[in-house]
DNA sequence: AGCACGCCGACT
DNA sequence: GTCGGCGTGCTC
């Protein structure tokens, strides 16, 4: 008597190849169980995502190939989670076995059932150095609302609390109540960065190692080795991780006892993924959460224009923190006008003379620039060259430590040529300024400049340049909280999380440069860059009292910054939501992106044309506004031209629809005559910017 | 997406 | 004479 397991395997959307096909087997297999299967020349993993008694209509007899191991040494996942991958592949519209295979740990793919036996039995490795547990603290009347609030909730909870006002505690918490509610009860706790897993990983671990063990608590990113990860996702998978942090990805883990999600800075970027399935890990948790039936916190200072206006119409209850624990102050905000300035100055003097002022009484600054490197472009006065990259519509930036030219899109780097490449000319200079630039001119014009100890200013400089090495980044923490740098500049990444207890002064040199950039997500982005920051100085009550948040901009009268100045999240959110509204923009239209990678910017959009005018046919058409294609910003890169086609609807629901049916004329327009030439293509569904 | 098969240029 | 370029086509 045979089985028909239906099975998914790791074919992409447009391969042509339905979502699932159908195997033989001796053995009925619950839906979940990891197979592996042939496929034609070779042998995948595979899910059982059903399994019938009888074999499938519309098959060849015998066409059915047998099943060929079965990995039964690991529980089936779960119906949570297989809810949650065919939602992600469907609302992102990709294959169901592309998004079911990639979120599995890599390793997962190319194991044998004896190795994943060996595997499993292998005993937990031993508990690493031991770590002086942390105590739950006592909270605020706020921070003790808010928990009450979220154990209580019914909807997703969105935690609006300043930085500083203690939201993590509120985390610890919350997860500890979740976890003493059943003792197979399970955590997700999301972060942006896998730069910010490490201490909070410590953090929980620190919390939890006595009442759950040391090895509850695991972590979940791409940064992992591969057996790293692995590893962690069994610990997920058969329960034995009670707490799972990590970064997107990390929504997908398998987690049967799920009781409570946490999404730590809602409202950041990274979340979205940018490349497979365009997934948003927040949203998904916010889906994953109601399938589980469990809790779902979304946290920030400056939460993002969705969460804000899901709050506002009632479909997530809003949870506000405004005081800061031990009560500093917030920031001051100096605006500097840079028309008022001298022409040229990188640092207009005022906050020169204030950050020295700092340094003079042994407090940080920290100063942000958004460009890594020495300068954006090299150019030649002669001649009018550029230092353009060979492969990509940008330009490669001077690096000066290492004396090249670095395209930051491609990575094609050469030596800096000594005269222009075109002309001859010698001199050949930067234009604009970037972290490498910031920190020499700041050293030389704070030479002056005195510690209390009578010693010099000690600048230093932190980007991914800096901290790409393993363990230069916590040397570089550790550096600066031991007091070792008096001015730290560098890119956003200083920006986010850590906590600095001496900074009292923070400042965005170049904060304008975005915000003209024909993003409608900008000034957003912009004003939840300079809040959060701002948020990096004073958290030291002692100290905050003068701290300050200095904004260089040529702009100084745009609206955001009364806003800013009054750390005035909800009135910004208010105003910028107004003008989504009257623009028809998201959150109150929904849009997707179609995207072609080709040789040629023709072909590009002749594919996009050709997918347009098979859209006319349908009749889901009428819900949707299609646009015209168009190349991207950054038209070219590493020799792929590049273009995308918006569409629109104000209904969810009907652009999915005109997105499903759609689906099958772009696997018909890739080969169109006017694509010859088609890389590939890609739809992106609330896309971060178009 | 892989990975085959398949038909045309520079090398042991 | 073959290694290998990437163009089309298939995967239960």
């Amino acid at each position: 008597m045979y089985h028909w397991p239906a099975v998914v395997v790791a074919t992409p959307a447009h391969s042509g190849v339905g979502d699932l096909l159908s195997y033989r087997s001796g053995a009925a297999l619950a839906a979940g169980t990891l197979v592996r299967v042939p496929l034609g020349a070779r042998e995948v993993l595979g899910i059982v995502w059903r399994c019938d008694d009888a074999p499938p209509e519309g098959l060849a007899p015998g066409q059915a190939r047998d099943v060929a191991q079965v990995l039964d040494a690991l529980p089936p996942l779960d119906a949570g989670w297989r809810e949650l991958v065919a939602f992600a592949a469907r609302y992102y519209q990709r294959g169901l076995g592309e998004v079911a295979l990639a979120a599995l740990p890599p390793p997962l793919r190319d194991l044998t059932p004896e190795q994943l036996a060996r595997r499993l039995k292998r005993p937990a490795k031993a508990a690493a150095a031991e770590i002086a547990p942390d105590h739950e603290r006592a909270l605020s009347p706020e921070q003790a609302g808010a928990l009450a609030a979220i154990d209580g909730a019914t909807a997703p909870v969105l935690l609006f609390g300043t930085t500083g006002s203690g939201k993590t505690e509120v985390y610890l918490q919350a997860c500890a109540h979740a976890l003493a509610s059943e003792t197979t009860a399970q955590v997700l706790v999301l972060v942006p960065e896998i730069n910010l897993t490490p201490q909070l990983e410590e953090r929980f671990r620190a919390r939890f190692a006595t009442v759950h063990g040391h090895d509850a608590v695991v972590s979940l990113h791409s940064g992992m080795t591969p057996p790293q990860r692995l590893a962690a996702w069994i610990a997920a998978h058969t329960g034995r991780a009670r707490i799972v942090l990590g970064t997107r990805l990390a929504v997908f883990a398998s987690l049967p006892g799920l009781r409570l999600i946490v999404v730590d800075e809602e409202h950041d970027p990274s979340y979205k993924s940018q490349d497979g399935a365009r997934y948003s890990a927040r949203d998904l948790a916010i889906y994953r959460a109601r399938v589980a039936g469990a809790r779902v916190v979304l946290g920030s200072a400056t939460p993002s224009l969705e969460s804000w206006h899901a709050s506002e119409q009632g479909r997530y209850r809003r949870l506000d923190m405004p005081s800061r624990i031990g009560g500093g102050a917030l920031p001051r905000l100096r605006l500097v006008d840079m028309n008022h300035q001298p022409k040229g100055a990188l640092i207009a003097p005022p906050l020169l003379a204030a950050m020295a002022e700092r340094v003079a009484r042994g407090e940080q600054c920290l100063v942000l620039i958004n460009r890594r490197g020495y300068a954006p472009v090299l150019a030649c006065h002669a001649c009018g060259w550029k230092s353009g990259c060979p492969h990509c519509s940008a330009y490669r930036v001077f690096h000066k430590l290492d004396r090249t030219l670095r395209c930051h899109h491609c990575g094609f780097t050469q030596r800096v040529p000594r005269a222009c490449p075109d002309c001859g000319n010698l001199d050949i200079e930067p234009i604009g300024r970037g972290t490498e630039q910031v920190e020499e001119q700041l050293a030389r014009l704070l030479a002056e400049a005195r510690r209390p100890d009578g010693g010099p200013a000690r600048v230093a400089r932190m980007d991914a340049d800096t901290t790409k090495a393993k363990g230069s980044l916590e040397a570089q923490l550790a550096a600066l909280h031991a007091g070792e740098v008096d001015v730290l500049v560098g890119t956003q990444m200083i920006a986010k999380g850590h906590d600095f207890r001496r900074i009292t002064l923070v400042a965005a040199i170049n904060a304008d440069a975005s915000l003209f950039a024909s993003d409608h997500r900008a000034p957003e982005r912009l004003f939840a860059l300079l809040l959060q920051a701002a948020g990096r100085a004073g958290r030291d009550a002692a100290h905050s009292a003068a701290s300050e948040l200095w904004v260089q901009t040529w702009h100084p009268e745009h609206k955001l910054f009364a806003h800013l100045r009054a750390h005035d999240h909800p009135g910004f959110a208010k105003a910028e939501l107004a003008d989504r509204q009257a623009a028809a923009m998201p959150p109150f239209a929904h849009q997707a992106l179609l995207r072609a990678d080709a040789r040629t910017q023709e072909a590009a959009q002749g594919f996009l044309k050709a997918a347009s005018r098979a859209a006319q046919a349908l009749p889901q058409r009428e819900a949707v506004t299609l646009y015209p294609a168009v190349p991207l910003t950054i038209q070219r890169v590493a020799n792929v031209e590049r273009a995308q086609l918006l569409v629109e609807s104000d209904s969810r629901a009907a652009l999915q629809r005109f997105l499903t049916a759609w689906q099958p004329l772009l696997l018909q327009a890739r080969s169109a005559p006017e694509a010859r030439g088609l890389i590939r293509y890609a739809v992106d569904v609330d896309p971060l910017s178009v």
